[in-house]
Parts: structure tokens; C-alpha cells; sequence
DNA sequence: GTTTGTGAACAGTTTCACAGCT
DNA sequence: AGCTGTGAAACTGTTCACAAAC
């Protein structure tokens, strides 16, 4: 049973709750695009509208950080994305490599958000030999036999694992055997970790199937208001996701574009 | 919001929670799986196992679906594999359309777990002519001005969004109009849309934050067993003092910024 | 004996509503 | 006046532990 353990409920976290964690980058994107603009401060309304959440939720999370804002003003915009930024883990540097250069982990190698908030692609990584030196978003893709070395190098401690789902498991030994503490899995495939590894997972199959459960009852029981596509003409129409949406964060903000 | 309580009904039918339907897929795909390879029965305990959450669990989330089981047996593989692809909307085909046809787009496209499992990609519209006819995963590309049409004809209801930033909200309009009414986003943007559309979202860079948030945890304070690779040449990362002492602003933050 | 199904206890999260600061 | 910060209430999700079924 050597594979007994697994998962993780990293809520070791001094205080900050998991749910608020998981909110913070959508404050931040908003605060960068309002620092973009040289807003100077913001009220807990209106950044909660811009990142899609309530204003209440904001500001209970905001007082898990600190007293951050000024009554009856707001929040100036720089400290908080400061804060927040610094809350993250954001102010220094994270060295990640990208595992699996397919067409996933080059769209993901091209990602610009990637590399726009403290993260740098110090590596991309595939097992195919034919690959090896090719350059994918600027970089030459190494063969895998170089992975140890590269991480340890680099002292990378975030791994994204972007492999077929066969590769997933040993791609993850090796990553974390190398020193790697942190992984995005984007294949379909339940990774086994030691104690101390951090996992998350990306699913697309998982989210489709969750839209096609609330489809389903949308097409079951048509006691929906029709809702013609009455909205968003003149004004900004907000709508919360309704019937659903579901368990995370919902909506994000405008930012840059990635390629 | 804004002022009134409006107090929504949104639960109105004997449902299922929604962290529950967000494990279904899950279980879905660990017995698919045992069915591959013919096992007949399984226990909550395996089958926990298989997915990656503990069995309690698993018996709770089963347990809105109904009573599947066999005491002092387990479940029948088959006959779960069925009730949870019911209960999932799976046993009916679900065409989709991916819009923005970059490395992502081209990556959904190619994703195999797409086609398995009840979704069927009806087409890959992109905005660049030059993409237009060009065949991606096999489907020629075809260009947004046949997006509505496409839609209209294919009953298309589930709709990936993949392009750029910029494009998506308005990309996200005309699926609406044309009808489609649940939206997996990949553009790092908030969607506006009207009551009765789901959308669901992906965001890459929010996954790799929350990871770094967790990881610079781990560099501060060892906490307990795991201290293993942590401290490698490479990350030190200085000691996150989080909320050491009370929330009071001052502590470690350097009067940055508001100046 | 084994394993499910579930009420009850517990834990985490969201919302409310208002006191307190600016 | 306006807006934050936060206890308390309401809600959602998880774990426990055991009776019931095989």
C-alpha cells in the first residue's frame, strides 16, 4: 500500500482560508488593471464588481491580510496589489518547468500570463527526442533526460505537468524526486505524492462534464425565465452564473493579452 | 444585489450538491477504468482510493444518487458507470464549438477525453481567415462569421471560449445570442452573461498563484514531517511572518507604496 | 464477517447587518 | 455623509460512527 498517500489539505496556511486564497490572484488581476489606469483607490464595491464577486466576500477576505483600507474612502490601489502580491508569494521569482510540449504545454509555454506575474518558464521539457532543441516559445525544448539536472539547476519548485495521462505519474515521481514541491497537473490522471507536495488539478473533461449536468437540468425542467439575450445592450449587464456556476472563484478581470 | 434581498429560489429542485457533481467526473473516470478492465464489483474503499478522495465521502456523494449499492458487497461497476453517465447528462451526445483556434484552442481540439465521453466537437471557428479551411484535429477551421449559423444548425449548447483576452466577452455575446447557454472560459477575462447561462472557468495563472502561495508556506516554516527537499539551494524564499502577532498593518510591511 | 447508507457532529464559507472610523 | 471591518447567523460541505443489510 505503498500508494496510501495522497492529497493534501494544505490548510496549514497561518490563518488565510483556502477559499479566500484561491481569490486573491482575481483581486489582483482587477488591481492590475486599475493600476494600469492610474486609478488611485477603489471601493470594496466596485473592485468586487470588476473581479465578479460580492463586496461582502471581499472585504471579509481583504480582513484576513490586514486593515489594508481607509473608511469611507476605499483601498488605494498600489498598496493592495503590493500586499496582495507579497501575500502570493508573488514578489520573488518562480522558476517553473513546463512538462510535455505537446500541443497543450506549447500553448501553455505561450501563456503570457505566465510569465507576467512572478513566474519565468525556466524550462520546457518532452521525452520525445525528435523534440529536443527545437524552440518552442523561444526556448529549446531539452529531452527529458535532462529534467533532474534542470530543476536542480534552476531550483525550480513548480512543476506543470502537461504529458499524455500514461507519462503523468512518472514524469511526477521524477519531478519530485528532484525537489519539486509544487505541481499543476493538466493531465487526466490522479497523481500520487508524498506528504508535503502540493497538487492541483487542471480537468478539462471534468469542467464539460459539470456544464453538461447543469444542461441537462436546464433542458429538464424549463422553468427557466427563457432569458433571451435581453441584457448587456446600454449598460454592463452584470449576472451572477445563476443556476450553478459552481464551486470556485467565478470570473476573473481584463488584462493583457496572452499570445 | 445592490440593495434588495432578493432572495433567489435557486434551489428549487431535489438536487445534488454541487461539490458532489463536481466529484462525479471523477468517480466516472476511475470506474470506467475498473470496467476496462472488467472488474465486476468495487468497494467505497477502492474505488475512494482510485479517485483520490476517502470513502466517507464517496458513500455520501453516491448516496444522493441513490441507493447503488449492495451491503457487505459493493457497487456493480457497470451498473454505476451508467447511473452516474445518466445523472450526468452523458448518455446523450453533446455537440460543442471551440472558438479560438491558437495552441490551446488546437490543443482542446486534439484533447481525446473530449470526444470520449458524450462530447462531440462540431466545429473550431477562428477570427483569422488565413486559419479558415485549414484542418485542425481534423475538422477544417471555419471562420466566425459562420458562428451563429454553425450553432443554429449543429443545436449546439456548450460553448469553449480559447481566444485571446480581448476577444472573449464579445466572442461570449454571440454564442449567447445564437443560443448556446453554458460556457467553459480559457480567457483569462469576466464574462458577462445573462441568468440561465453557466459558464464555468479555467484559469491557468490563478492555479500557478495559489500554488505559489502554498509553496512559500513551505519555505518559511517546515512545518512537521515533510521538511525533505524543501530547503534546496535555489528557493530560500525569505520567511513569510504572515500574521505573526495580529493583523495590525505594521510588522514587516516596508511603507511601500501610497507615498 | 463485510460494507453500505445516513443521521449527527463538526468544519469551512458566505452573507448579513451594523458599529466604528474617516 | 460614506465605507471598511467584523461578529453573528445562515448555509454548504466533510467526517464520524454505527445501525441495517447482505
Amino acid at each position: 500500500m505503498a500508494t496510501g498517500r495522497t492529497h493534501r489539505p494544505a490548510t496549514r496556511s497561518r490563518g488565510i482560508p483556502e477559499a479566500t486564497v484561491a481569490r486573491l490572484p482575481l483581486y489582483l488581476r482587477a488591481l492590475t488593471a486599475l493600476s494600469e489606469r492610474s486609478v488611485p483607490t477603489v471601493s470594496s464595491e466596485e473592485l468586487a464588481a470588476a473581479a465578479g464577486v460580492n463586496s461582502a466576500k471581499l472585504r471579509k477576505d481583504f480582513s484576513y491580510l490586514g486593515s489594508y483600507g481607509t473608511r469611507g474612502v476605499g483601498y488605494d490601489v498600489e498598496y493592495l496589489v503590493y500586499q496582495i502580491s507579497r501575500e502570493l508569494g508573488l514578489t520573488q521569482d518562480w522558476p517553473v518547468v513546463i512538462v510535455g510540449i505537446g500541443n497543450l504545454g506549447a500553448a501553455l509555454a505561450n501563456y503570457g500570463g505566465f510569465a507576467s506575474r512572478g513566474f519565468r518558464v525556466a524550462a520546457l521539457i518532452d521525452a520525445d527526442p525528435a523534440m529536443a532543441g527545437k524552440p518552442v516559445a523561444g526556448l529549446p525544448v531539452r529531452h527529458t533526460d535532462e529534467l533532474e539536472s534542470i530543476i536542480r539547476d534552476n531550483g525550480v519548485s513548480i512543476g506543470v505537468i502537461a504529458t499524455p495521462a500514461g507519462a503523468a505519474q512518472q514524469v511526477c515521481d521524477r519531478l519530485v524526486t528532484a525537489g519539486v514541491t509544487s505541481i499543476l497537473n493538466f493531465a487526466p490522471t490522479v497523481l500520487s505524492v508524498p506528504e508535503g507536495v502540493d497538487v492541483r488539478k487542471v480537468d478539462l473533461s471534468i469542467e464539460l462534464q459539470i456544464l453538461a449536468f447543469h444542461e441537462q437540468r436546464k433542458a429538464g425542467e424549463e422553468t427557466g425565465p427563457a432569458a433571451a439575450a435581453a441584457s448587456r445592450a446600454g449598460t454592463p449587464a452584470r449576472t451572477a452564473p445563476g443556476t450553478g456556476g459552481g464551486k470556485g472563484p467565478e470570473g476573473d478581470v481584463p488584462a493583457v493579452m496572452p499570445a
